[in-house]
DNA sequence: CGGATTTGACCCGCGC
DNA sequence: GCGCGGGTCAAATCCG
């Protein structure tokens, strides 16, 4: 039990599978954490979700459970899962979208740091805090703020040790990390010109 | 002024 | 069937 299980709670979720211990991150709070940002940046094809490398026996286990097998669009393109929200707009028909169960690819880790918030190079935007059992601290939801993009993240803070944040992404982004392209952009074109310069001198030899 | 955050209300699934 | 807890929505508010 992460905090305590809750004898009588629903549990609806099988609780966010935690990497295994190799993979999961404990960066210290003066370090920047060290992510797998390749695993995390990869693009994954809808068709290919179940072949993901980093994905724990566990995890897969807990994709199975959370019902993915009928839904093969999956992976956030084809969600629509508050596709149209009732027109009225009125407080007392509001909400009447139905919260298909959808199965995305979900995988938690912990880090130790001072902000809940760790930058992984994606723009989040905040839609939700809700305070959770058992927790001094709240569950944050995020989504990210690409147009095309169906990722979501929990951020929590874990309540046995106040230093560790636990974020839990549910679902793969569809577009590239605009801070890493940002990042690599000068890094591709020194690269370019090494392989230019290699050529050259390759002639000249 | 536009985008992000806050926050209370609503909806839904699950256990009893 | 009811209550609880989690997840999401959307109006209000904040901020650059």
């Amino acid at each position: 039990m992460e905090d305590s299980p809750q004898g009588g709670s629903s549990q609806q979720q099988p609780e966010p599978q935690l990497l295994p211990a190799p993979a999961r991150l404990l960066a210290s709070a003066s370090q920047v954490p060290q992510l797998d940002w390749a695993s995390l940046l990869l693009p994954r094809v809808p068709g290919s979700l179940h072949d993901v490398g980093a994905m724990s026996s566990q995890q897969q286990e807990m994709a199975g459970a959370s019902g993915c097998s009928s839904s093969t669009a999956g992976d956030g393109d084809g969600e629509t899962e508050a596709g149209e929200k009732s027109g009225g707009g009125t407080k007392g028909d509001k909400k009447k979208t139905k919260k298909k169960k959808v199965s995305r690819p979900r995988f938690a880790f912990q880090t130790r740091s001072e902000n809940d918030i760790l930058d992984d190079g994606y723009r989040w935007r905040k839609y939700g805090q809700k305070s959770v059992k058992n927790s001094a601290y709240p569950r944050s939801y995020y989504r990210c703020t690409h147009h095309t993009c169906n990722v979501k993240k929990q951020v929590q803070r874990l309540a046995r040790d106040t230093s560790i944040v636990v974020t839990t992404y549910e679902g793969v982004h569809n577009h590239p990390c605009e801070k890493l392209m940002e990042a690599l952009s000068p890094i591709l074109k020194q690269l370019q010109l090494l392989s230019q310069l290699q050529c050259s001198t390759n002639q000249l030899i």
